[in-house]
DNA sequence: ACTTAATGTCATTGA
DNA sequence: GCTCAATGACATTAA
């Protein structure tokens, strides 16, 4: 037996036999001996408790920190959404800069105990400095009325240390203010509040990690990232008015903050829109982009900005949105299944459909022979849109149309809208009609790839004999035949699972009306049976009544009645009745 | 992530 | 033997 470590007289003999037995009983369980120690049960109480009060201590933080952040947020009533206080009265900067350069100079042992007020004040005032390229270079001179105004062009590929001098060393500020600054910078963008700012940085270090092949050589010095520190973006717009604008991305961000965010108080919000204002095509025509740099936006516009990381900062609310026009192709990719992400739909020519619809079988032929999929249709090819009424022209395609985007507009009217521009939103709202577009659109465009020249309407609605008749005026090859094959044949099957489909519903209605009427039958029936039993107790009672009348009325020859018990009455199928002796009838039937 | 309904598609069967 | 409709089974998609 083991001894129990709790000490004894908190628990009496019995209490510790209980907990033997019980324990046994659950060491099969897996229960261990620590869950009858009281003071292991405090022990754990004390630790869940202290966790909740720290849980508690938290949210409180977190609650005062939302309350604060929201005191510099108003609420718009139209749109619902919170907007920064515009202050009405921006900092004089000189007097912000003078403050911050005294309180980092005054206090260089406090910069590590910044209060989070203190951080918002050094963040605004910082922003407030970058607002003009004429206010940002007095700061600089106020800031740093000693220091030689950096004006070398290739600041950017220039040593760290240079890079430092010509950005983070604004403040009078030797190597230890520097790292001081820096502590302090990290401190920040270490704040809850900040971490929207903090993320940004991240995303343009992000941008700028784009393979820009003049940039690879600044993105290759981990310093040269210093310009995302907004001190040294202060510097930036200086170095711009010095004729330093080169050709990459990193110069352009710079550049633009200042210029689209003019007047303005920092906040982050407003930091976050500036920034993407690079990002939005609509927008960056007002930075003195190269091709190079416009080349690389377009890289990040198509292929790896991520949009829903961007939305973070409402910066692509409906006008930003990017623009996922049709290619040229004209056929409505939109309608495709594959067309569901915009992203999909970019390039979204029909052959560039990364997974296009070829499973069918004739799709496999396409795969032997590949011209089969671009060939043209034989020579004795009647004009194919000359006889078909089916390809008139629509009013928006242009003469050298593809008739197949003529179909695509024109025939199955009802299901494609018959816009060439075909902006319609890739989330429609009629869900089901949308899918049925699709589908009837992928075997149209499957029989556009294979130039057939009928419609899918008509391949599978025509009867029998007028299809054949239609078939016989042109010469189809392997594939195509396959194709027309497979389009009736599922065209057909369609509308047939259509009908079988509606044809069981109607059964199951059918069906369940039956059922329910013959449950209506059968309570029917059980209320008669009811009834009639009800009616048969009632006769048998009277039966009853009847029968002990009569036979209390007989009389044997000494004027005695006879015991119901000996005797009894029992009628013959003539109709006549006897008074039969029990005993005797049972030895009757013994016989 | 899972369920459900709607729909399309394929394979099979019988007329 | 071919066509066609009907239908079960499975896949896909969106809600």
């Amino acid at each position: 037996m083991m001894e129990i470590e709790i000490p004894l007289p908190l628990q009496s003999q019995q209490d510790l036999d209980l907990i033997d037995i019980l324990w046994k009983q659950d060491i099969d369980l897996g229960v261990s001996r620590e869950v009858f120690d009281y003071n292991q049960r405090q022990k754990e109480n004390e630790l869940e408790k202290q966790k909740k009060l720290e849980k508690e201590r938290q949210e409180q933080l977190q609650k005062e920190q939302e309350k604060a952040l929201y005191a510099q947020l108003q609420l718009d009533e139209e749109t619902g959404e919170f907007i920064p206080v515009q202050q009405a009265t921006p900092i004089e900067t000189t007097e912000v800069t003078q403050a911050l350069a005294t309180s980092i100079q005054d206090k260089p042992s406090a910069v590590h105990e910044l209060s989070f007020d203190e951080c918002l004040k050094i963040l605004a005032d910082t922003f407030q400095l970058g607002i003009t390229n004429e206010d940002s270079s007095i700061a600089y001179q106020t800031l740093q009325p000693n220091a030689p105004i950096e004006t070398n062009q290739n600041f950017l590929q220039s040593d760290p240390n240079s890079v430092a001098a010509g950005t983070l060393s604004s403040i009078p500020a030797e190597g230890e203010n520097l790292n001081e600054i820096n502590q302090a910078w990290e401190e920040l963008l270490s704040i809850p509040e900040l971490q929207c700012l903090n993320n940004e940085i991240d995303n343009m270090v992000d941008l700028s990690m784009y393979p820009n092949p003049e940039s690879i050589t600044m993105t290759e010095s981990p310093d040269t990232y210093s310009f995302l520190n907004p001190l040294s973006a202060i510097a930036k717009p200086h170095e711009i008015n010095t004729s330093v604008v080169s050709n990459d991305f990193v110069d352009t961000f710079a550049s633009s903050v200042p210029s689209v965010n003019t007047n303005a108080p920092f906040n982050v919000e407003t930091f976050c829109d500036d920034i993407f204002t690079l990002v939005d095509p609509k927008v960056t025509n007002i930075v003195p982009l190269t091709n190079n740099s416009g080349q690389l936006l377009n890289e990040l516009l198509n292929d790896n900005v991520d949009i829903t990381d961007l939305s973070l900062c409402k910066a692509f609310n409906g006008s930003n949105q990017p623009e996922f026009n049709d290619s040229d192709s004209g056929v409505s990719v939109n309608t495709s299944p594959c067309a569901t992400s915009p992203s999909q739909s970019i390039g979204g020519s029909a052959f560039d459909e990364p997974h296009y619809g070829y499973s069918d079988s004739d799709m496999e032929d396409m795969d032997s022979t590949p011209e089969a999929a671009q060939q043209k249709p034989p020579d004795n090819f009647i004009a194919p849109f000359t006889e078909d009424t089916y390809f008139t022209l629509s009013p928006f395609v242009s003469q050298d149309t593809d008739p197949f985007e003529i179909e695509a507009y024109d025939s199955p009217a009802k299901e494609i809208p018959a816009s060439p521009g075909y902006s319609k939103a890739p989330f429609a709202k009629d869900k089901s009609l949308n899918r049925q577009e699709a589908r009837f659109t992928r075997d149209t465009q499957r029989a556009k790839v294979l130039n057939i020249p009928f419609s899918v309407d008509k391949i599978v609605n025509l009867p029998v004999d007028s299809f054949n008749e239609m078939m016989s005026k042109y010469q189809f090859n392997e594939a195509q035949l396959a194709l027309i094959r497979d389009i009736r044949r599922r065209g057909k099957n369609k509308v047939a699972a259509q009908n079988c489909r509606k044809r069981k519903m109607e059964n199951i209605v059918e069906l369940e009306t039956d059922l329910d009427k013959l449950k209506y039958e059968k309570e029917k029936l059980l209320s008669e049976r009811g009834a009639y039993n009800n009616s048969l107790s009632q006769m048998k009672k009277k039966l009853g009544t009847l029968y002990m009348e009569v036979f209390n009325k007989l009389q044997d020859e000494n004027g005695k009645p006879y015991s119901p018990h000996e005797y009894s009455l029992q009628q013959t199928k003539e109709g006549n009745i006897f008074l039969v002796p029990k005993t005797k009838k049972v030895s009757i039937k013994k016989e």
